[in-house]
RNA sequence: GGUUGCGUAGCUCAACUGGAUAGAGCAGCUGCCUUCUAAGCAGCAGGUUCGGGGUUCGAGUCCCUGCGCAAUCACCA
């Protein structure tokens, strides 16, 4: 609204001093730098060719002009060409009373496009580790930020559980599992089928060595070995529908179910709609026939099915094997159809790593190919992979970060911290335990957050999350500090209502504080734009660092005018509420106290 | 080897999509709790933005090139 004024301003301003059309929305604002005087700042330079004039005397002319004609301009002043523009005490206090009074400032109304977001998509075989937590925090964020943006929303997981890795455990387990129970073992189900993961995979590097060590070529052993001969028969019978087969499969998912909803809880994640691979995996031939009709697909000698892709600068892909059973594309060919039946978007997320980007690349292409209209909808959002001091991390070697344990770790960092720092006074301990898991998954979500999603990332487990500084702690303290400042405003009876022109100057810390509450739009629509979490993450520390700015240096009680108390009890409300509305979208809570 | 992505302070990350003297946090050092929550605030120090060319009023950002790291290039998922 302010931005825009000005925009509209400097569009009136060329018009009036060079007989020039700049269209408001193409003028350029940003935030002026702060070794400089005033909040928005214009740039010259690409306009001198409309100015014919230098830079510094452009600036100064429109400069002129707009303190003359528009109202909110107070002051102005040019370094080089960059005119730097300084507005009213009032006119920032009656933005401020226009963002209080609107109750539904920075939500978008409803633009009637549904999108679907895909994420989490575990396999059956272990518990979800690190990798799953980003991935898990992005996706629920991302929706709540395409939410926030008036789309409609629905998230969706499709769970990897069918397949050979999921052979390897039902193998391991019946060979070695003694009917071992999650209750017996003491162990989370999805944990105790990791258990056997892992020992499937010892015993066949076993195997692999003993061939070797035979004289077999490793390569081979590699194929040969009798763990992986057998876990590829379980396959079969399991596509087949062997009942032993399937009633272990069951018993041993629906473990792997309630250790996965558990965890889920605990990240506070939930979903509309579960897909199942083995109820999907077969979709997609329908397609294949489709496209070899449509003459998109190509049978080769042995059967085999492929698309060709090289005027797309891509290679020829494989879509059905010679033996006429599906591969991993065909599936998500297929995936793509039912998903867009079940819920016909305008857009469809996937929310997978980037060591798939060469895979959506190839299955967008294949279902415009078919003449997919919502093919232009699909999107894969593409996130780096976390890797650790040591670098990347296995499963089957045991490198990896696990899921429940870190988020564990977190809850009990959390209830150090507080414990020290003496906060749980007047807490019963059901309160408190509720702040440590506040924290605790704040400065996780937070942390994993906030970098850019298409940026691999770094953790180091050692030196753990800090509760200190850029992290969600931070913020979360910044919003109990405020909600301690609006209980005592209403104890003493004081309210957020105040005359705009009775409050008069403003400090620089007040004016920056709502400069930053003004930019808030701009930053939900650009995370929208991106897909980025990491922007709201950076917004919403911006804010928090303004505002503790302001909490330190600017006394809210201790004032004589009323309303400059009103007005500042109103800023720190307002603060509050888009500190909670943005923690809301990374999926974060925040607390009254702390 | 081909393709794609990345390389910014000791470390972890920003930089509003080409704008001013590249900013935060952590780690280190110095101040600030008798006044609204010190999980805070203020300050000091820390940079050849991987190297080399180019494009222009202006480049961390765009183009070319070299180096390094990662992913991918399966009738695996």
């Amino acid at each position: 609204m302010l931005q825009q004024t000005i925009q509209e301003g400097i569009s009136n301003a060329f018009k009036a001093l060079y007989n020039y059309e700049l269209e408001a929305s193409n003028v350029g604002l940003q935030p002026t730098r702060k070794e400089f005087e005033g909040t928005y700042t214009f740039v010259v330079f690409p306009y001198l060719k409309v100015t014919k004039k230098k830079p510094e005397e452009a600036g100064s002319q429109i400069g002129d002009w707009l303190k003359e004609n528009v109202a909110i301009i107070a002051n102005y002043n040019v370094v080089k060409g960059f005119l730097n523009l300084e507005l009213s005490s009032l006119s920032w206090s009656n933005a401020l009373n226009d963002i209080l009074s609107d109750s539904s400032y920075g939500e978008v109304e409803p633009n009637g496009e549904k999108v679907m977001v895909e994420f989490s998509s575990p396999n059956t075989n272990k518990p979800l580790h690190l990798g799953h937590l980003r991935n898990n925090f992005l996706g629920d964020s991302t929706a709540r930020i395409l939410a926030a943006n008036g789309y409609e929303v629905k998230k969706v997981n499709l769970v990897n559980d069918r397949g050979i890795h999921i052979c390897k455990s039902m193998l391991a387990y019946q060979k070695y599992g003694n009917n071992e129970t999650p209750e017996a073992a003491g162990l989370k189900g999805d944990h105790l089928i990791g258990k056997y993961y892992v020992k499937f995979d010892q015993h066949y590097k076993d195997e692999i060595q003993q061939l070797v060590v035979e004289g077999v070529d490793p390569e081979i052993a590699k194929k040969e070995a009798p763990s992986i001969i057998e876990a590829q028969q379980m396959l079969q019978k399991w596509e087949s529908g062997d009942e032993e087969t399937v009633v272990l499969w069951e018993k041993m998912n629906g473990w792997v179910y309630e250790g996965f909803d558990k965890t889920y809880e605990t990240m506070g994640i939930h979903f509309d709609t579960m897909y199942k691979e083995s109820n999907t995996y077969l979709l997609g031939k329908e397609l294949v026939e489709e496209g070899l009709e449509k003459g998109v697909f190509f049978k080769k000698e042995n059967g085999s099915v492929w698309v060709d892709l090289t005027p797309e600068g891509m290679d020829e892909k494989l879509v059905l094997r010679a033996d006429g059973t599906a591969v991993y594309m065909t599936q998500d060919m297929g995936t793509c159809d039912m998903k867009h039946k079940d819920f016909p978007f305008d857009k469809s997320v996937f929310v997978v790593g980037n060591e798939q980007d060469y895979h959506f690349k190839v299955l967008f292409a294949i279902m415009s190919k078919l003449g997919r209209e919502y093919a232009d909808g699909l999107y894969h959002l593409s996130y780096g992979m976390v890797d650790l001091p040591s670098g990347k991390m296995k499963s089957r070697e045991g490198t990896v970060v696990d899921a429940d344990d870190l988020l564990q770790e977190m809850f009990g960092t959390a209830e150090q911290h507080t414990k020290e720092l003496g906060k749980i006074e007047g807490m019963d301990e059901q309160e408190a335990n509720s702040l440590y898991q506040t924290l605790g998954l704040g400065a996780l979500k937070y942390f994993l957050l906030k970098v850019d999603p298409k940026k691999r990332m770094l953790f180091n487990p050692q030196e753990s999350i800090e509760f200190q500084g850029h992290t969600g702690p931070f913020i979360q303290y910044t919003h109990a500090r405020i909600s301690a400042i609006l209980r005592r405003g209403s104890s003493l009876e004081i309210g957020t209502s105040f005359v705009p022109a009775q409050v008069g100057e403003l400090s620089k810390r007040e004016v920056e504080l709502i400069y930053k509450i003004s930019e808030y739009p701009n930053s939900l629509k650009e995370a929208a734009k991106d897909f980025s979490p990491a922007i709201i993450a950076q917004y919403v520390y911006d804010l928090a660092k303004e505002y503790n700015g302001f909490y330190q240096e600017v006394p809210i009680f201790n004032e004589e005018n009323k309303d400059k108390v009103s007005f500042r009890i109103a800023l720190s409300e307002v603060t509050a509420g888009l500190i909670r509305k943005s923690m809301m979208l990374l999926g974060i809570a925040v607390p009254e106290r702390m």
